[in-house]
DNA sequence: CCGCCGTGTCGCAGTCGTGTCGCAGTCCCG
DNA sequence: CGGGACTGCGACACGACTGCGACACGGCGG
């Protein structure tokens, strides 16, 4: 499971792609031109991009090297021909690894969990939008720029995204976090979430990461 | 938390994963060969198997193509190495992913809890028509698109849907739902399932999922 | 010894959920 | 056919729950 850019101007072979990704357990955002996927890949981190070459404006080639000029995102090429002068010149630029059009979504898949296996061996890592949390090195960064938790919050974060979407109660989340056998019931976790809240979410009255559940809890991720 | 195949051949490393999986909360059963995985498989059901590569016998790809053919059951594959040419080839053998020996404790049970819940939704998952009722995320939604309810109509939706057919008694419900010791007969109930239909039925003449047993109380589902 | 940071407690305010009431419509039974 | 019991349904006011700021305590390092 990763977060994938799929930049592609076809908007048949775009969402063909999309919807097999997805099926084969994605999380796929689109664009449409380069430009596109630039600006979509400096508004939320993600974890790889799906390249078409023939682009209208920027070229893919260009996109490429302007993606890996930014930052390690690791880049699968899409060629509509398997010559030798796209694979080199696609490879110069920077790209991991290429499919040859028409892909089978089940090698496309595979070419990306492979490059995903050799390109990020940091396991433990989840990233959730713009949010991603190292459960190794106990990092935190939100768009790329580090957040400072502190242990409480950290532990509270980390305990939320080990299952997203499923719902903890306080009194779950009081055992596991605190570890406090809970005497009396307070409201120490509801201060706590507010805390972390203040520091990784940005529109606070609508969270996008830690959500309440009225009568109930709190449950990390999508709605 | 869920019911393990482990297909290894090494006794010491098999002991180990079985020890740690079980460890996480896992129940393991174990096999030696591709053989008898197969065997153990047939004769009682598993929600994940975890299959080494390298087997005596039939190849683990072999296993894993057999394992997909037969059925549903996820797998996630053991590798010695993480060359592209295992990673490929057992990805399309119908493997759901893999991790690389030797493997963290941690990381194959984090591997195990993404795969089952992505491959296996149907987990806490409640689907009656139109309706979906989530138990763990605590969402509802109806042809898609998500219902809101209040806690009170969320347990009650909970309570109906877990016994569908049943008739509950007002008491029954009072008691499950509230609570409370429901002191002097209240209509509380039908105020709570009217609003509760307004929510989630689209003919209110003719209720699809919260019926009426008149003079009995109120069932879920059908007929 | 002093100051800072993390943590737990308290209180206030706004919002939303909930329980009660009353009326009207429906079904059952005499 | 008529009466009574049962249920659907809207309205309303109280109360619970949560967000949020403020403060005090304690540990750790300078």
């Amino acid at each position: 499971m990763a977060t994938i850019l799929l930049i592609e101007d076809d908007p048949g072979v775009r969402r063909g792609l999309q919807l097999a990704l997805s099926r084969h357990g994605h999380e796929v955002r689109t664009a449409e031109s380069g430009e596109d996927g630039l600006r979509e890949l400096g508004a939320a981190a993600c974890d790889l991009v799906v390249l078409d070459l023939m682009l209208p404006g920027i070229s893919g080639f260009e996109v490429c090297r302007r993606i890996r000029a930014a930052g390690e995102v690791p880049v699968v090429m899409l060629t509509a021909r398997g010559d030798d002068f796209d694979v080199v010149t696609g490879l110069e630029a920077g790209a991991d690894d290429y499919v040859v059009k028409p892909a089978q979504p089940t090698v496309l898949d595979a070419r990306i969990r492979a490059v995903l296996r050799r390109s990020a061996p940091s396991d433990g890592v989840r990233v959730h939008g713009g949010l991603r949390i190292d459960t190794e090195a106990l990092t935190v960064t939100l768009h790329g720029a580090p957040v400072a938790l502190t242990p409480t919050e950290l532990r509270l974060l980390l305990t939320l995204s080990r299952a997203p979407g499923r719902v903890f109660s306080r009194r779950q989340l009081l055992e596991e976090v605190w570890e406090h056998d809970y005497l009396g019931d307070s409201r120490l976790v509801d201060n706590c979430v507010q805390r972390l809240r203040a520091k990784i979410e940005e529109r606070q009255a609508a969270p996008e990461y830690v959500q309440t559940v009225r009568g109930f809890g709190y449950r990390f991720g999508p709605l």
